[in-house]
DNA sequence: CTAAAGTGTGGAGTGCACTCCAGGGTCAAG
DNA sequence: CTTGACCCTGGAGTGCACTCCACACTTTAG
């Protein structure tokens, strides 16, 4: 797969996938005339790239765990510990937003979902 | 409250808050002297600002909706409808990163959680 | 009265994650 | 052999959300 298909295929922009090769998300092979090749795979990585960076995490943070998720560069238990660490901060966000729904739901079922100045310290929305 | 008091109670920096307040997200009377004088309130604002912002919504985002919540510039059914559409964003946020979670806890749990590229298409992680 | 700490403004600078562009090579179709 | 679609590189530009800075005024402590 060249970097045009990929590009229609992920909904991302070939300067995106370029950007991200030089960051190490992702990796291509080259055609002797310099074209870059995509396995299939990549689409894997990058709906995951994409995922983990909708819900908030940087490329930085993306990129550290990447390669040991992906590449195995580690061992077993090292990469089994950033899993861990990853469920525990997913499962934390997923807790915000619940709080933040919470919030969201009881002004919405109050008589006057309006006005924060009037309802004071209540809630913190 | 003036500023700096805001500054070290919500965690964020004087500059943040001014650039805040040129935004329009939170708003402060001024004293004889130019200075700044915050209402307690004010530190609720910036704690859901805080909380929608590490979840993903923008300032764009999330000043678009914060003047109606906080101060009723519309109808209450349109404050509603706000409300409703911003708590089912939640939910599919949620959804996602239940997705997540379990992608990431199948591997950890799999013999070898390493190596995307040897797994191929099962899972998207 | 002076020095230090706090506040004001406007504007420039920063880091992130792209996006766009100029200038140029490659390849398949007609 | 040309035309159009695709690809390459390096570098400049963009939008967001701040952050830093210079310079000036105010207030508080000694």
């Amino acid at each position: 797969m060249q970097i045009g298909e990929l590009a229609e295929l992920s909904g991302l922009s070939r300067d995106a996938l370029r950007f991200y090769e030089k960051r190490g998300l992702i990796q291509a092979h080259r055609r002797p005339n310099g074209y870059r090749h995509y396995p299939p795979e990549t689409l894997f990585v990058l709906d995951y790239v994409r995922m983990a960076q909708r819900l908030g995490f940087s490329l930085a943070e993306i990129e550290s765990e990447l390669p040991l998720l992906a590449r195995g560069g580690l061992s077993s238990e090292r990469a089994a510990a950033i899993l861990r660490e990853k469920i525990s901060m997913i499962d934390a966000r997923i807790g915000e937003l619940g709080k933040l729904r919470t919030a969201l739901a009881e002004r919405l079922e109050s008589a006057c979902p309006l006005s924060l100045e009037s309802q004071s310290a209540r809630t913190a929305m």
